[in-house]
DNA sequence: CTGTAAAGATAGTGATACTATCTTAATAAA
DNA sequence: TTTATTAAGATAGTATCACTATCTTTACAG
């Protein structure tokens, strides 16, 4: 059997679909490896056609800016991770079996998905430790929001906060700690690895720690012994 | 009594002390309504050159470049921040009541402190919802952090760490759930604004609801009622 | 055989992120 | 009073970045 999963992005995070042509996956493909080698500050067209052998209007054709292209690799990573979620997460009746298994889908290194053959999910997954947030973060939010750019990060969040009421109904933020664990996940990595001394876990450096805090964190929130 | 407060900075924040000279309180003061009014990404020391009547070559003497301008910038907050937990929690004997106090002030609108002539503290205080984790969030981290760049965010999360263990002395992860309060107090505060599905103030955007939910967090987590 | 669309090739523009140098102004030491 | 020092203004220059435009080639579909 040879699944292939391919996710179906908004058309208004590109000006082509990458998915649909060689170059779009190859822009897809080596921008992901150019900014987790040199981070997205860093990161530029120029570079990444140099790369694959094309020319920066080539990529222009397909993603307007940069920034644009960011969002879509976390507007495809957060897709992934809802189907991650959706797919591990099925058939398990317990919401709080369930919760500890997005935890750990969130907070544990992501192994590369041979199914989609041109994202390295693990790769992506750094990526989006350390620059996911400025997808967001900028003065073009509501814009962008508007555009329907984070929905998929939203959908997550929104599946998240389901789970938790199904843990405890009378929960009174039950987004909000979704978007807590969400963050947490990645913030909490990222200052293990690089600004220990903010961390709990600087001595092993060992993400099964943080999936123990943010267990704790929830299910203290929740009242719910696990 | 005419107080001043002035914080003293790291050497390494800057080329030229900007706190020394009439030149460097305006690179401040105009950098922090600049940064606010169009973001740190469309900031150039060209603009602020120009809006202070300088030259570009003029700022470069005192940062290096924008982004230390930036660490330099939340540096001073995380300093003042410092300072004002130390004088609100002081003579408080109980440490549930200093910590709500500190949620308090990390969530809370910040109102300018007039002690500081050239720095506008509520301006700044949005800045570092938006901008704050870029300080950080970069591939020159650990360089940055051996410079002790960081120092002052450290050093508040230390304090935060230290009250948490007071409350509960058996609690596993006071550093991370300290990094935890003060990530999220601006998070929510930011979704609660830009993207309001991602939290549970959506309706009133009232900051005191995120007080609330912060605080539901910490003391659930330290099975400590408050 | 022709029309269409993707992609390659090339050029150009204005802004950004600096660096360099020279001059002027202010102040402080000799 | 002269001289040395330093900050800051003035000006110029460069490499890179972030695009935009146009023209040609290639592929494949009708």
């Amino acid at each position: 059997m040879d699944i292939h999963v391919q996710i179906k992005m908004n058309e208004k995070l590109f000006l082509r679909d990458p998915e649909q042509s060689e170059l779009g996956k190859k822009i897809i493909q080596n921008s992901i490896l150019l900014i987790y080698k040199n981070g997205f500050e860093a990161f530029t067209f120029k570079k990444l056609a140099l790369d694959i052998g094309s020319t920066e209007a080539g990529i222009y054709r397909y993603f307007e800016n940069k920034h644009r292209l960011l969002i879509y690799l976390t507007a495809w990573y957060w897709s992934w991770l809802e189907y991650q979620v959706t797919f591990q997460t099925n058939n398990i009746q317990d919401p709080v079996v369930k919760l500890k298994m997005i935890i750990d889908l969130l907070a544990t290194t992501v192994e590369d998905d041979i199914r989609t053959s041109y994202v390295d999910e693990s790769l992506l997954h750094q990526i989006i430790i350390t620059e996911g947030t400025k997808a967001y973060l900028t003065k073009r939010v509501s814009e962008d929001n508007k555009d329907h750019l984070f929905k998929p990060y939203k959908d997550l969040c929104a599946i998240i906060g389901k789970m938790i009421l199904e843990c405890n109904p009378h929960y009174k933020y039950p987004k909000s700690l979704a978007s807590t664990i969400i963050e947490m996940a990645h913030f909490q990595n990222f200052f293990m690895t690089n600004l220990p001394s903010l961390t709990d876990f600087g001595e092993n450096k060992d993400e099964s720690e943080i999936v123990r805090f943010l267990e704790d964190l929830v299910f203290s929130s929740l009242h719910v012994v696990h």
